[in-house]
DNA sequence: ACTGGCATGTAATTTGTTACATGATTGT
DNA sequence: ACAATCATGTAACAAATTACATGCCAGT
């Protein structure tokens, strides 16, 4: 699935701008789900419009930049819907954390706790602006909601085995009694 | 971080050809962490050693394709400690699964179901490989087990979340009682 | 007969990122 | 002063996938 099929499927919950968009990916219910830049949002948005799956307004702001306001059109929904049904492919991870934990054994210690501790940071801003969206009105949908708590859920998985575990890659927590499986 | 990188990383465990670092993506630790094509792994071993990172050795073998086994040199071990230590990106998902299911109430629900049921095969399946690769012997060190047990868990909670609220869901479900958080 | 595993590699294409370019406003 | 937010867009580049090309062996 590519940028071009997210952003229409984005529209269908309303109107929205590139910039809009982009800030979905960072906070709402899309964090952990899909990412994009710029360089790759608005072509994308454009490639839309001369499909005429998308339709564009230009609105003029006081003291702002003019707005490109998208909707969707009815081909784009039903190109949107088309797409989805047709299947999906396996999730996509690729998690620089997981490979330094696994080179642990070559990296300094104070790197390895640095990077654990940048990625329960990480993972603990993501599960506040999960939460926040949660609790949005606009989110009270059953599956938007079971979406939600699919990454919330592994959100808390991950936050809870790297507190309790992570004492097993310290060279220090090492030579102590290993944790057990949970 | 690049494919290169990766491929220098695992080639730290021991030899390795471009196939079977193909198959640890799919089987081994790296299940969930990165994945590669042949496309472009073999380029990146080429290149690799293009820059004396790595050295190869032709291998024939008897009624196979001859091989070519990939082992790491000291400049390459010192050039993948250094990328790894300078820093990481944060992870990068892309869940085709989860925009399945933020686009639900768009889907015949037929579709939704069959894709939940994929989604738990898929789940399954790479617990099954992870709980081998976690009981080798080859796996026992401490930062492998965390590694390993971060991916365990991440799987477990997913697959817990949609086995207990894969009725919130379906059209059926969303009658009934919604499930509580947990 | 055919599918799947083993094994490597190239080329065309797609896809997406980074950096650049512009510019006003608001908060520190 | 300076950084951040708002707002769009392009161009150069990097990265990676897909499809193609080859070929034997083992199992069904």
């Amino acid at each position: 699935m590519d940028i071009k099929t997210v952003c229409l499927g984005l529209l269908t919950f309303g109107e929205a701008t590139g910039y809009e968009i982009k800030k979905l990916f960072e906070d709402g219910t899309f964090n952990g789900v899909f990412d994009a830049s710029f360089g790759s949002i608005y072509p994308a948005l454009t490639r839309l419009a001369e499909e005429d799956l998308v339709v564009s307004r230009e609105e003029e702001q006081h003291g702002r930049p003019d707005k490109k306001v998208y909707a969707i059109t009815p081909r784009g929904r039903a190109h949107f819907i088309a797409s989805l049904t047709a299947g999906i492919q396996p999730d996509r991870v690729r998690s620089e954390f997981s490979m330094a934990m696994i080179f642990a054994h070559l990296l300094p210690d104070a790197t390895v706790q640095t990077y654990i501790d940048q990625h329960l940071a990480e993972h603990r801003d993501a599960l506040a602006r999960l939460e926040a969206t949660s609790a949005d009105p606009g989110s009270q949908m059953a599956n938007l909601q079971f979406a939600i708590g699919l990454g919330r859920a592994r959100l808390l998985a991950s936050i809870a085995f790297m507190e309790h575990h992570r004492n097993m890659i310290s060279p220090d927590g090492a030579a102590l009694a290993p944790a057990g499986r949970d």
